[in-house]
DNA sequence: GCTACCCTGTGGTCAGACCACACATCGGCG
DNA sequence: CGCCGATGTGTGGTCTGACCACAGGGTAGC
């Protein structure tokens, strides 16, 4: 019962990545497609030759990485499912890597500064784009009595919904990644504002400007405001007056 | 056992995320740093009180994401330790999503062509950019005698030498993802060029144009010129002829 | 002093056993 | 005949115990 299965272990040294191989190849060669429901963890299993827990770990990593969604019981949405969320997954990725120090806060700062003016622009610049939902998002953080991790939770959602607008879904998953990053650093410094009141206030006017902006079809007015917004914002946050807009070239 | 960082937590339906949510916390709170080896997997499933099995699958996650690094044995590089890799992970979800068809890859290519216009227009600005790295592997790619594979990957390899030496590390691994998702499907592409020593003698010439332009601190000649080279190559590759510089606005 | 061996602890894997869950089925009851 | 509840079945979720391969460190032997 040492579930060698000689043959194939002495190529394959972890039996966990042939699974995510399998899957991935499967959905390379259109055998499985969003909506699909992967075979069950011991059907998998057995077909690949390898151990439940080898097909678990495989699956935890799709999980995590957005790729599947996984419910109990039985039914047609119960089992795995193929999703493909990547903003999930960009999420933990940017989470952990700040954690571990793998991502600077400021080069986060500075690659959503570049992001983001470049959607403004393209906004801007498009014939008809759809800002409605920005706009709603905008009306939602006028609302009275928000505490401030209410309104950073909008104003990040508004955030994200521009570069939904823009249609570029990797550019909207990076962004929703870069967010959740330094979630907990804008939070933190939230709490460094004296008067939080007059800010809210500030970055309301602010996101009007850039919506109007864009409206407007000033493309280089947009990008202007949406780098000054962030920009400010940062540097309002941050405890050592550093200037987060220009941290590439020490 | 205090660990929990949220608020409510009243159950813990998944024992792999309170592993995951455990070790991220030693991260932020700084008692994990890179470098440093984690507990064995039977100690942290005795700590947090879940299965082996659980932290295993916890520990996928967190060595596909980049997190961490496994070896085998004993010593002092045995046992899992902490990394900060960010280039592995985000490599495996582009490519997943990519095969899931979460990402398009028009998508893909639009935001490379977006972020390395912009690490070339920065490199251009910047004061002493280090472009040793780049220009070594365009040498590199004057070897003769390189076949189609070699000679994309060498080109992948300048590209990222672009973006690491912007300094930027989250541009730099958003660039290693993206290339990673969009690799099988420029190597299909390149099977389709029908004079590839021309179109191969083409990328060089445009890559040695880009570096001059930047060393020349000509950054909108950098720009154009990446541009141009990126989604020159992109659509020479398409299939169908499409324009994949610019897919956003319908 | 040096070498070869064994010991120990590590991750990697498998197998089997439960549990909770949610739907499907079928029984009895009104 | 129709409704409703108990039961059945299959799913993921988890734990436990057991092996294996591996690599370093200690020790016995030379």
């Amino acid at each position: 019962m040492g579930g060698d299965t000689a043959s194939a272990r002495s190529i394959e040294p972890r039996a966990w990545q042939a699974v995510l191989e399998h899957v991935e190849g499967r959905l390379l060669d259109g055998e499985l497609a969003p909506g699909d429901r992967l075979p069950g963890e011991r059907q998998l299993a057995a077909d690949l030759g390898v151990g439940r827990s080898s097909v678990r770990e495989a699956l935890r990593v799709l999980e995590v990485l957005g790729l599947i969604r996984t419910h109990t019981g039985s039914g047609p949405t119960a089992g795995a499912i193929i999703i493909a969320t990547p903003g999930g997954g960009m999420s933990a990725l940017m989470r952990l890597q700040v954690a571990a120090s793998g991502f600077p806060v400021a080069d986060i700062v500075a690659t959503r500064l570049l992001l983001e003016t470049h959607v403004a622009a393209d906004l801007a610049a498009a014939p008809d784009p759809d800002l409605a939902p920005a706009a709603r998002l905008l009306d939602a953080m006028d609302a009275p009595g928000l505490d401030p991790a209410e309104f950073l939770a909008l104003d990040a959602t508004f955030h994200l919904a521009l570069a939904e607008a823009s249609g570029n879904q990797v550019v909207t998953a990076t962004m929703a990644g870069l967010r959740s990053g330094i979630e907990g650093y804008a939070l933190a410094g939230q709490a460094r504002i004296a008067d939080w009141t007059t800010t809210a206030a500030r970055l309301r006017a602010e996101h009007r400007g850039v919506l109007d902006a864009i409206r407007a079809g000033d493309a280089d007015a947009a990008r202007t405001r949406l780098h000054d917004h962030i920009s400010g914002y940062y540097a309002e946050i941050s405890p050592d007056a550093g200037a987060p807009e220009a941290p590439a070239h020490p």
